[in-house]
DNA sequence: AGCGAGCCCTGCGCGC
DNA sequence: TGCGCGCAGGGCTCGC
């Protein structure tokens, strides 16, 4: 599902509601949720009850909470996060204290707010892709913020290996199109690199290579250094736009954290519109299997060149 | 280094 | 109506 957009808007939805929050009870209904978690579930439920958070944090598609460290006054540095990836089906619910649980509900928190009170915090994923873990922070390399949210220089270890995203301002851009060009591979391949550029899934890649008019299968290293920013250019563009738009929704496995759907679906140009005209030439949208999915692109307007 | 395949899963919509 | 198949916003690991 979630891609940058959908993760931002759930990020900022869970964080007036979780920072400063008191963790009072953890529920885990089903362990596989916890796969990324090292330790059994008694662990996780034990390490979090009691514990406060203190922001929401995201880079590219990870989300974390960092947790308030030991010290009563609070004055040291978190040293660990709960961790959260949504995968393809994850959702992040705020909910009422007594709110019955979704089927698809996989671990339950109930916390209490200094200023809004009790609420609850339901994990919900119906192909279980997604996962939490409390795991340790780190400092960043370039000891800049880790994410978009809190201006902490310390990221989950299971992040480390995640790029920056293309909206963080502390995303380096010269190093990502030296990184680029010197890639053997095509360029879609490396929009969903995660190690190189995050954020971008299968939806948001098709979108900014119709934009750029970049076939997904052409080499990075044929990609001209002007062509390179102009993609660049079209895929911060496209995760702009979606972010305001509440991010793309095509049924209920993407919503916000009030269990509200995004509206970006109707702008999309290239993504599911196989058979329909091109928004620009009119020449009919092809879908191709690429990478065990589909890629979507008009055959005049994008070519390998 | 890069790539394909396989794996982790559930549920939906479609065609027969 | 019922069933099998293909499809789905992701990512990690392994062997070539």
């Amino acid at each position: 599902m979630p891609e940058l957009p959908e993760v931002e808007v759930v990020r900022h939805g869970l964080e007036p509601a979780v920072t400063g929050a008191r963790i009072d009870a953890v529920e885990v209904l089903d362990e596989r949720s916890l796969r990324r978690h090292v330790g059994p579930s008694e662990d996780f439920i034990e390490r979090l009850t009691g514990a406060t958070l203190l922001g929401a944090v995201r880079r590219g598609k990870f989300l974390w909470l960092p947790i308030a460290g030991p010290s009563v006054l609070g004055a040291e540095p978190p040293q660990e996060a709960l961790v959260a990836h949504l995968g393809m089906s994850g959702q992040v619910l705020l909910r009422d204290v007594d709110a019955e649980a979704s089927a698809l509900t996989r671990v339950r928190f109930a916390l209490t707010h200094p200023v809004h009170g009790p609420l609850r915090v339901d994990f919900v994923d119906q192909r279980i892709f997604g996962s939490m873990a409390i795991d340790g922070l780190l400092p960043t390399p370039d000891g800049a913020a880790a994410g978009y949210g809190m201006p902490l220089a310390s990221i989950p270890s299971q992040v480390a290996h995640i790029a920056r995203d293309p909206l963080d301002p502390a995303f380096d851009e010269r190093l990502y199109r030296r990184r680029l060009a010197a890639k053997r591979t095509t360029v879609k391949r490396a929009l969903l690199d995660q190690t190189l550029i995050s954020g971008i899934g299968n939806i948001y890649a098709d979108e900014a290579l119709w934009a750029a008019r970049v076939h997904y299968d052409q080499p990075t290293e044929t990609l001209s250094a002007r062509k390179s920013g102009e993609l660049l250019a079209e895929v911060r563009t496209v995760l702009r736009r979606a972010l305001v738009e509440g991010g793309t929704s095509f049924d209920a496995q993407y919503v916000n954290v009030n269990g509200a759907s995004g509206y970006f679906s109707h702008s999309l140009r290239a993504y599911g519109q196989q058979g329909t005209p091109c928004a620009r030439c009119g020449r009919l949208i092809v879908r191709e299997q690429f990478m065990n999915r589909g890629s979507h692109f008009c055959p005049r307007c994008q070519r390998i060149r």
